[in-house]
DNA sequence: TGCCAAGTGGAACACTGCTCCGTATATTCG
DNA sequence: CGAATATACGGAGCAGTGTTCCACTTGGCA
């Protein structure tokens, strides 16, 4: 019974172990914890972390697919119920900076690895971008704001602030720069 | 004669051909070249390179200060030529971002090694920061500059910026993103 | 010249990501 | 129920990193 996947029942259960292991890992010591530390955190070897995921960007895809999936999702409500195209655009801009904030490390995770860097770059591509390009388009036809820039430029700029924001420093707040680069696209 | 530090001839010696190696080293492979591989170009050893910079970090600044203090220096003048202050602003934000992309992984530097960030950080801070701020200052009185962000802010998200761009990517251009930053400073 | 503190080199350590393959076991079939 | 087999597992081992340590060399001075 269960999932029609083709695998064994214990192949199964790792990978929850594992995806559950590397979340907490991930809350405790960021997401560049070493890989062994999961592995040794879902009670399983080496061979098998890697097994399931061949990189460890893969696994960092996975923990936080579903929540991108929910930052995704809140876009087009956002759109609906803000009272402006602007002022969902803030909100938005606002969960996507929640989202990669509240994961230590999130941002920076793949710095030191290209593969890693592809995989959650190509996350947020596949399923941000489409939103912040809806949200963007809304508020250029209600006049709200006059540059071209693209989405992409919007998407990477902000991941890119919060990566760098990472570093604790009570002088420096990510939001206001953030802040600003919306108040740039106004024109 | 020569220097009145009390180092010995050699040392002195072993010390400029480390920073003439690494400069060599950062341009061939990048900022994140091993230092097995700097020892090696410089003709020294492992032990050498420690004894002159202790970190990494602190190698990388030795190397770069010069061009960091022309960066701080052309502030002023710019101030001065410039048709108003804000063209001056853009222009010398022009200047750091030339700094900082043309150096591959400068702006990155740091990123793994809390210390190398300090070292790189504070070098800017030092440097850098009372320029942009004498500019922001005068683009304030002049009307041109709205935001009360504070320089600080600024710096750092234009070198957050810088460094997110590092990746290679035809179709993401930091100044693309500072422009818009500082579009959004006029307010 | 001879001495010795300053300086050097590179082996060794601790840590990383990742691979490999002998072993264990879930599943299936007789 | 008991074997046969494909599937999955574990962890030793490899390659590469930054950094430390200390026996050895050498510049500069008396």
């Amino acid at each position: 019974m269960a999932e029609s996947t083709g695998k064994r029942a214990d192949a199964r259960r790792n990978e929850k172990a594992l995806l559950d292991a590397a979340a907490a890992v991930f809350v405790s010591d960021g997401v560049d914890a070493p890989v062994r530390k999961i592995a040794a955190e879902a009670g399983v070897g080496m061979g098998t972390i890697y097994r399931h995921f061949p990189t460890r960007a893969d696994l960092v895809v996975a923990v936080y697919r579903h929540q991108v999936d929910a930052c995704a999702e809140a876009g087009p409500a956002l759109l609906a119920s803000a009272e402006s195209p602007f002022a969902a655009l803030r909100s938005w801009v606002d969960l996507f900076v929640d989202f990669l904030v509240t994961k230590r490390g999130l941002a920076a995770a793949s710095r030191n690895d290209p593969d890693g860097f592809a995989a959650l770059h190509g996350l947020f591509l596949e399923r941000l971008l489409p939103v912040l390009d809806d949200i963007l388009a809304a508020a250029r036809e209600a006049g709200e704001v006059k540059s071209d820039v693209p989405a992409y430029q919007l998407l990477r700029a902000i991941g890119d602030i919060c990566a760098g924001a990472e570093r604790v420093d009570p002088g420096y707040d990510a939001r206001i720069t953030i802040g600003l680069l919306l108040d740039g696209c106004r024109g």
